[in-house]
DNA sequence: ATCTATTTGCGATAATTTGCACTTAAGCCC
DNA sequence: GGGCTTAAGTGCAAATTATCGCAAATAGAT
């Protein structure tokens, strides 16, 4: 089991395979095996075990795998047993729409605190959040230790916003912006562009 | 050039390419090189080479590519020169900022209609649409072959609808919901789930 | 006109990723 | 208990993907 290192494309997979197994909890299913997960998400069951097998031995030869266990084993591995602060910058309609977003702490997730440097916004409420001056971001990532952000920005202000967040020591950043950003080796980065995955299948669609 | 089959992995780069180029363009840039491109987007220069060369040779030798040109190229390998009309379904806070998004129009789509079957809100008005009755979604898509359609509804809706769409002849679903959708093989999906994005890097911070 | 700097496109090679097929273990039925 | 069925885990082969390195082309300098 568990070689020295995982490949990031493996990493990718957990998840999405975490999202599987708590849609069959919700649904009161209490197992299921490799095949069957794989249907459900278009992926090869001997894939699914592989990755797994990465990590250890989760799953009983002729039964297949105790769906409590698998997504409990897979929330230890990706670190999302314990809630994240996540902070995010720019209230705009996106941001505003990830403020009030409800997914997010079943997963692992919870929005710390909301910030913007436009004055008509700062004070206002959005959601459950009172909007934060960014002049406060810096300092309170830093105090808070805070550690993930989502960024939901102008690309034009993107690069300049992620600089402040590295120099607060982040470790991931959740870009909305659509443009790339540059950050130091050790932060991670992560985009969401609907344009790139639309354009990605206009290329097939006759 | 231009191989029978392009890999998947390779189309998916080319939004990402064509993003940057445009980004450079509007910065009044004329020139760029495999290797500008790729410190910009954090990919080897000659992958960006190679991928390019599925399709064409587009550089000069000695001094790269010109911007507008290969974004052309690109826009037309993608099929984005001409507007996709896009049926949007599901207008919570999520539709209602991808409804006011103003970045979908200069990259190649173009929201057609939007749609929801919650009767407080048909006829309710979201930025510059009147939001329409569901029930009324097969028969325009049929009509006014749409082919590509984004779903920014609950997970537990997603799987119905997304078999309507199917049924009215859609051809491309990005799905904003949390859940994997089955679908027949000609048509494409993506996904936009931001929890997925966090796991994956929550993975690596220490 | 020649020389030097670049930079593309691409065949060859290396690395990664996936899938196959087999062994082993577990549950179930009789 | 024995036989049958199911399904995990895994070594190995195949397929895919990324990188290397170089010939050829171009621009610019001298």
């Amino acid at each position: 089991m568990a070689s020295l290192i995982v490949p990031d494309i493996v990493v990718g997979r957990l998840p999405l395979y975490l999202r599987a197994l708590s849609e069959m909890m919700a649904e009161g299913k209490e197992i299921t095996s490799s095949q069957e997960l794989g249907e459900h998400l278009g992926i090869s069951s001997a894939q699914i075990r592989k990755d797994l097998s990465q990590f250890g031995e989760f799953g009983k030869q002729g039964t297949g795998y105790n769906i409590g266990f698998l997504a409990e084993q897979l929330r230890r591995i990706l670190r999302v047993e314990e809630l994240w602060e996540v902070a995010l910058v720019g209230i705009g309609d996106l941001g505003r729409a990830i403020a009030n977003y409800d997914g997010f702490v079943d997963r692992g997730f919870r929005i710390s605190a909301v910030y913007d440097s436009d004055p008509a916004k700062i004070g206002s409420t959005v959601g459950k959040f009172k909007v934060l001056d960014y002049a406060r971001l810096m300092t309170d990532i830093r105090q808070k230790e805070i550690r993930v952000a989502m960024l939901a920005v102008p690309a034009s202000a993107a690069q300049s916003i992620s600089d402040d967040l590295v120099k607060a020591g982040i470790q991931a950043i959740l870009c909305y912006a659509p443009t790339s950003l540059t950050v130091p080796e050790h932060v991670q980065v992560q985009y969401i562009d609907p344009v790139v995955h639309l354009q990605r299948m206009t290329y097939y669609v006759h």
